[in-house]
RNA sequence: GCCGGGGUGGGGUAGUUGGUCAUCCUAGAGGAUUGUGGAUCCUCCGACCCGGGUUCGAAUCUCGGCCCCGGCCCCA
């Protein structure tokens, strides 16, 4: 038997339910911030994920070359497409722009839990606002949308600026070695780099930074920077808002183009793959050939979403099973027209059964049985059982309609 | 790419010192029941991940592959 590809999922109409309604709860957050969704192509140049990731990703990527021998890959992320079609069509559109995206990615890597080959991500991409305010909104954003979701979590916000400070004398390869350390908490590697550089002088200072859950101690560890006056108005915002974040200066997310104010959420009860957002302030537009536009963005990794919320029941819609004799047939076709009208789930049989086993099979779908039978058909009525209480009546139809609404309206 | 645990009908499972027709539950189709479901009974449908090897004989032993689960690496 054929299967699908690693790391690739298969959902049934249950689970694309609750996918559904938890994709619309973010959906509806996001456009309540004025966040109004963009759409790029699922496979770009190659090229567009190397200029902002480096070489090495190809070996995480599905690279193909296509018939015109172009280099092109599945998008591994949504971030560098976004700001290409940025670049490519509203360079010049009012800013600040306010973008959301839920699309699926494609990374070739180990599937495991809350890690999948084929996933999906639900990101913003705030655009041309280079402020504290701007900072704040997105992590505000950020905070807003996992509530929606129902997750429990823990937001984490840093800024690079006071690493950077500390070791901007290091050569920049020697820095990102060093933030690497940090960002996993490996004292040990730490130590041992600042020791070869003879700089183990930093070594208390960057600890002490990466422990410190305290802005004014983050400041006096990493002396002068030139934005404290943003990160403390940014902060300040945080605080009179109902954000619920811990600060950590040990953020150093995994590149190179962040520039500021950089921040992740963690689902409390997910395994190695416990990360369900990231983001943070950035300057990409500038490699793809357009201005040095400031941007601040983020992404929610939706499939560990769902995975933290477990098995969630959806709410399930009112279901009616119309059910017919042959005399009825004809009027069944109208009743079961009047019900989607009213915009009732409506499922018509279509076995060749006898009443009794087209009840037996509506019993285990539906919530209402209609049964239109000679008798109904003649009397221009319909008998409406309900199949929770065995309740049963033969009414006029609007009577029916009126009844099965209710019902849904509970 | 690395480490560990797995893979038996659609779902869940029993069975391996190698040996009847591979067990049971559930789901599905039909019937007992031609205008009333959920109970009961009957019938039907349907599986040893793939390939090589050992053997008279492999679901069982062995090798390789694929896939799943957890972890490492990575995590844009």
């Amino acid at each position: 038997m054929l299967q699908k590809p690693r790391g690739t999922r298969d959902f049934l109409p249950d689970e694309m339910e609750a996918r559904r309604a938890v994709e619309w709860r973010l959906r509806e957050v996001a456009r309540r911030w004025g966040y109004r969704e963009v759409c790029t192509p699922e496979f770009e140049d190659l090229e567009l994920f190397t200029m902002r990731s480096g070489e090495g990703i190809i070996e995480e990527m599905y690279v193909f070359e296509d018939k015109g021998g172009r280099k092109l890959a599945l998008r591994p992320e949504i971030t560098a497409a976004v700001i290409r079609m940025y670049i490519n069509e509203a360079k010049v559109a009012p800013k600040p722009l306010r973008w959301c995206y839920f699309a699926d990615c494609f990374r070739y890597e180990r599937p495991q839990k809350g890690r999948y080959r084929q996933f999906w991500q639900f990101g913003v991409e705030l655009i041309g606002a280079d402020t504290a305010a701007a900072d704040a909104e997105t992590i505000m954003l950020a905070s807003d949308m996992l509530n929606a979701t129902g997750v429990t979590y823990e937001l984490k916000v840093g800024h690079l600026s006071f690493m950077k400070n500390l070791v901007k004398d290091l050569e920049p390869a020697m820095q990102r070695r060093v933030r690497v350390h940090l960002d996993k908490k490996d004292f040990d590697g730490l130590n041992a780099t600042l020791e070869s550089l003879n700089r183990a002088d930093l070594a208390a200072s960057l600890t002490a930074l990466v422990e410190t859950r305290d802005l004014a101690e983050a400041f006096e560890i990493a002396g002068t920077i030139s934005e404290k006056e943003r990160v403390e108005q940014t902060v300040a915002s945080l605080d009179a808002s109902d954000v619920k974040y811990s600060l950590n200066f040990g953020i150093a997310r995994g590149l190179d183009y962040y520039t500021g104010i950089v921040f992740e959420g963690f689902a409390q009860n997910l395994g190695a793959e416990n990360q369900i957002l990231g983001g943070g302030a950035y300057r990409l537009a500038h490699l793809f050939g357009g201005d040095d536009v400031a941007s601040c963005g983020f992404a929610v990794g939706f499939d560990r979403v769902m995975v933290s919320l477990g098995e969630t029941t959806a709410k399930k819609d009112t279901v009616v099973g119309l059910v017919s004799m042959p005399e009825g047939r004809k009027r069944a076709l109208e009743v079961g027209r009047a019900f989607r009208d009213a915009g009732i789930r409506t499922e018509m049989n279509l076995m060749e059964r006898g009443l009794g086993a087209q009840l037996a099979h509506a019993s285990k779908s539906a919530d209402f049985a209609v049964v239109i039978g000679k008798q109904e058909a003649e009397a221009g009525e319909v008998t409406l059982k309900n199949l929770h209480s065995g309740e049963q009546k033969t009414i006029s139809l609007d009577a029916a309609l009126a009844e099965v609404r209710a019902h849904g309206a509970r």
